[in-house]
DNA sequence: GTCAGTGCTGCACACGTGTGCATCACGGAG
DNA sequence: CTCCGTGATGCACACGTGTGCAGCACTGAC
């Protein structure tokens, strides 16, 4: 917050001045050198190369950020980067971002609005080149910056889907749909919803996958059979021990996402149950754990790197002047495992 | 790695000396009435402050940094971001870092040597203030930059501990030789002990522990149960088969981190065996889905943003000058869940 | 009326880099 | 010898901000 104080001195690092000093030419010389700038005689661009090299001259990102207006650095602001699901979007973001020179601001929100508006007012001033936010719910922030700057912003899995221009989201509705599918498929007919309160546009379209399922099959929707929790694993704990307060509990439960299907499945055991005999369960998203859960979670893969890429192949498609495909639905993929089989008993 | 291209140009933000122009003052003014310097009257400050306000003004930290010589930016390197060690670190990093009002740079090493360079190159350039990295193993190669500039450099579970002045390092022996001691206490005799081949220091360290603690019980230390994968959950498959194809499988194992142990039990129960009945397992960080385990996991807590904060702490302190503990000894904590009980016969 | 003091403001430079334009040396053609 | 083209280099400015120092207007004391 403050970031005053008494400072050490580092020592002052080269400067394009201090290698034109050696080389016993101009400043400009040297920049062109460097650049490989053909109107430079080869030899002594050679040598000043040579020297700037030995001296380890590294040219301050500041100064010519400064002067090409461009800083070759995107910020990424994540709710929670302890989240596995954002984590590896960011691998994904960071990797294609690296490969094309830029450097990543990482900042977490918390998903705490003041806190999110100070992340972009920082960015603001670090002139980033573009911005890619994840999972954030309030999105409606960011519209004075983007108004204000021209700066290209992605949303990744965003709550607030028809303010931006441009996205990556997976489909949420479809995914949902084909989880629910497979438990009906296994003949299941009491089937739960497990959600998250906080995720206002995925879990709407999860619920609806999930409820536009059981339509198909003529199953009919029942409303107590729908629970939420936060998207986390200790969240799902009561959500789920509602359901088993049932009178008639549910035999299988579509959760929002892994981390809830982790929390429910605990809760299920907790109360002396078993995961798939007594109930099968479902999750979102095949963090990298969940193969290796016992048992292994059924669930719908994001390919998380993957739509990490997207977003940052958007942005510099964007910085590039490219006109690039605005929103991008990514599929995602039933991945069978062992937590679903077949009910005990026809309910 | 180019980053060249045709650029869009983004609107350009206003400067000090538009706001200047508007306040009829010079650009001077308008930087000290920003600064609260006394010497402003206080009602053309406020003036200039409410135009500034009201255009949107943010001032360019990549020209203030060049005339502070200050960037208020610090450099993380990490292995993968997607670890979730290293996610919880990070975490504690960046809540230190913004409360300070330092942004954070964050870059993938993928434990690759020539990746590694690009990135310290990188935050080179941008005159990161600091640097923090996490569970290096190619630490040597930043002596050249930290000899070149002053960067202090605060490493958090590297594996070359001696090589810098300032660290942030879990006690490994002390909570392998908990670990085991838990194990022993319990009446087990074989332990075994699955490290991680690339954990330079701390698969020495986490080894030493198990096996002083197999010493101060008078059991006998015994090569074949000591086995390696790589710290990930599908590595420790093969070394977990092999410990149980032996002759004698041991009743219990001690595992270099909780990734492994999750490797681990899933093998077990593929060959038909069951945790704890059959073989104990404790492993090493807590995270946070382990207790969420089926069984949940016996382990040794790191507290991993707690450690990054330390490490942020420590960066702070080097650069505002104060003498800070050089070398921080962060003790874990053992945790007892259900994935550790008594052997089923005495072996 | 002069002078010192005070309160405020602007000038001018610095930070490190990129680049349009002028300049300079040189060589060849007329 | 003059003229002009060519290849290489430096000058000078710009980018946006911070700051030492000079300078301004005004006030009050003598």
């Amino acid at each position: 917050m403050d970031g005053a104080g008494i400072f050490k001195t580092p020592a002052k690092p080269a400067s394009i001045k201090d290698i034109a000093r050696l080389a016993n030419v101009s400043h400009s010389t040297v920049s062109r050198a460097l650049h490989h700038h053909p109107l430079v005689n080869e030899e002594t661009a050679e040598r000043i190369r040579k020297l700037a090299r030995q001296h380890g001259y590294r040219p301050s990102a500041a100064a010519r950020s400064l002067v090409t207006q461009r800083s070759y650095t995107i910020g990424v602001v994540v709710t929670s980067i302890s989240d596995p699901f954002v984590a590896g979007v960011v691998t994904g973001i960071e990797e294609v971002a690296s490969r094309h020179g830029f450097s990543v601001f990482l900042a977490n929100s918390n998903a705490d609005p003041e806190q999110e508006i100070r992340v972009v007012q920082s960015f603001d001033e670090r002139r980033v080149d573009g911005i890619v936010v994840t999972s954030s719910r309030v999105g409606a922030l960011y519209v004075p910056v983007l108004s204000r700057r021209q700066v290209p912003i992605v949303l990744l899995n965003n709550q607030h889907p028809s303010e931006f221009a441009y996205s990556v989201v997976i489909d949420s509705t479809q995914g949902s749909l084909d989880a629910a599918n497979h438990l009906i498929d296994l003949g299941h007919r009491r089937i739960a919803y497990l959600g998250d309160e906080f995720g206002r546009q995925s879990d709407t379209e999860r619920l609806s996958g999930y409820r536009e399922a059981l339509t198909q099959a003529g199953l009919r929707f029942n409303r107590e059979l729908v629970v939420h929790g936060d998207g986390k694993a200790e969240g799902a704990i009561r959500p789920m021990s509602q359901l088993l307060a049932h009178a008639h509990p549910p035999t299988a439960v579509v959760c929002y996402n892994d981390m809830s299907a982790l929390g429910a499945m605990h809760q299920i055991r907790a109360a002396g149950l078993r995961v798939p005999e007594d109930i099968s369960i479902t999750g979102f998203d095949d963090l990298h754990i969940s193969q290796f859960l016992n048992p292994p979670l059924t669930t719908i893969r994001q390919p998380m790197p993957e739509m990490g890429r997207m977003a940052m192949e958007t942005l510099i498609a964007l910085l590039s002047g490219n006109v690039s495909q605005q929103n991008i639905l990514v599929p995602g993929s039933l991945i069978v495992r062992a937590s679903t089989a077949p009910p005990k008993e026809i309910s």
